[in-house]
DNA sequence: TAGATTGTTAATCGATTAACAATC
DNA sequence: TAGATTGTTAATCGATTAACAATC
């Protein structure tokens, strides 16, 4: 009982389950130039985090390396993946398509990093019959045979704030459990359902909260 | 010299920062409804935070409630846009005019935030003369000039990834000491300049990680 | 064997939270 | 005065980091 856990299933912290996606693709991209093997420091560096912090956050997942050699850059990268849950592809609606809905539907990156973009929904029947990323614009009230039929448990909502809740509730009713949210606003859902926020006011915010600083702040680190 | 700096330039942790931008949003939601008073509680659910941690970030502020009683909405509104830097626009440049930035430009939650987009910079010269959200696509050789005339010191960055670090050097080298980047690359900047970064893969794997470990977690939690 | 680099330990640092004295 | 609610304290929890023993 006390021993560790041997296999899969450990408990790890949500700061580094946040970097394991970084750290998967830095390992992408030296595969892709060829590279077969890495240093903690070299993967540390390409991921933007000191090698101590890699080491422990690897540590987590298991030993995948080999003291005075490195990591495989192939195997680690899998190990990584499989950890993550995108050795397969994820199956995701998007709801809202606006503007950022547009870039959502056309982002590559999505399918090509463990996600498939199987339906967009609008609510506006104005904007059905349009074709966006190859996808048919679908009424928003199609969603409970959508999810059913591709087995959804991700959904995107790039819609206005003031519609957002009640896309979530839908989703939720109709079983995705885990959303992804772009609309400036508060979800509340059940326990169990997770929910990650992008807000980009709020990153700017942040961003002028210490530019506003670097004006005000004495010169104490001034070396000149 | 050990006493509490009695005005503003307090040391502000990041994790309260971060969450500012929400308090912000919350108390703008309020005064739109008419309220002019609300407890640390109120404001809490509102933001989706327990009120203990809001009391404490507010804390580091000062003092602008009133105990027995609350706060007013809008001076607490104030003083929290003040302390983040945005009781006037700040000037902003977006590069990469796909379908990403699109959407940015004609996001109009910058505007009554704290941003203004001044200009949309684009290196594709088959994109200029186009018109997007009421601005003109410029060159990207325009940065000096842009930069230098509206006094920007924030830049974002919508481009694809192998194009980002030649951007991010290139708005350094003018002047640019924070920068918002959307595309999935690591920037690597000098001491001084704030970089942020929204990666809609990453919040997606992040999710996928949790979701995966739903079918496999035991039951542990099951009241049924 | 000597050099390199991992995986882990332990110390430190920062963030969260509950509780409550201060005070309206 | 009694009730309400803030602002602060102190305990706890989680994340980071440097250092180094283990080991290739």
């Amino acid at each position: 009982m006390t021993a560790r856990t041997p296999d899969s299933a450990r408990d790890i912290p949500e700061a580094t389950v946040a970097r394991l996606p970084v750290y998967l693709r830095a390992l992408t991209s030296f595969a892709e130039e060829g590279t077969t093997t890495c240093s903690s420091e070299e993967l540390a560096v390409s991921a933007g985090v000191n090698s101590a912090k890699l080491r422990k956050d690897l540590s987590y997942l298991g030993s995948y390396g080999t003291r005075g050699v490195g990591y495989d850059v192939e195997y680690l990268r899998y190990q990584i993946a499989r950890e993550i849950g995108v050795t397969h592809d994820w199956p995701v609606v998007i709801v809202g398509i606006g503007n950022l809905g547009h870039a959502l539907a056309n982002y590559s990156g999505f399918r090509s990093r463990g996600f498939r973009v199987v339906a967009l929904l609008d609510a506006d029947p104005t904007r059905k019959d349009e074709v966006v990323a190859g996808l048919d614009v679908r009424s928003f009230e199609d969603i409970e045979s959508i999810v059913a039929e591709h087995a959804v448990s991700i959904g995107v909502i790039a819609t206005p704030a003031i519609a957002a809740q009640a896309v979530a509730d839908r989703m939720v009713a109709n079983g995705i459990t885990s959303i992804l949210n772009f609309a400036p606003t508060v979800l509340s859902v059940p326990d169990g359902v997770g929910v990650r926020k992008v807000d980009l006011s709020i990153e700017l915010q942040i961003l002028a909260y210490h530019e506003q600083r670097k004006s005000i702040a004495p010169a104490s680190e001034d070396a000149s």
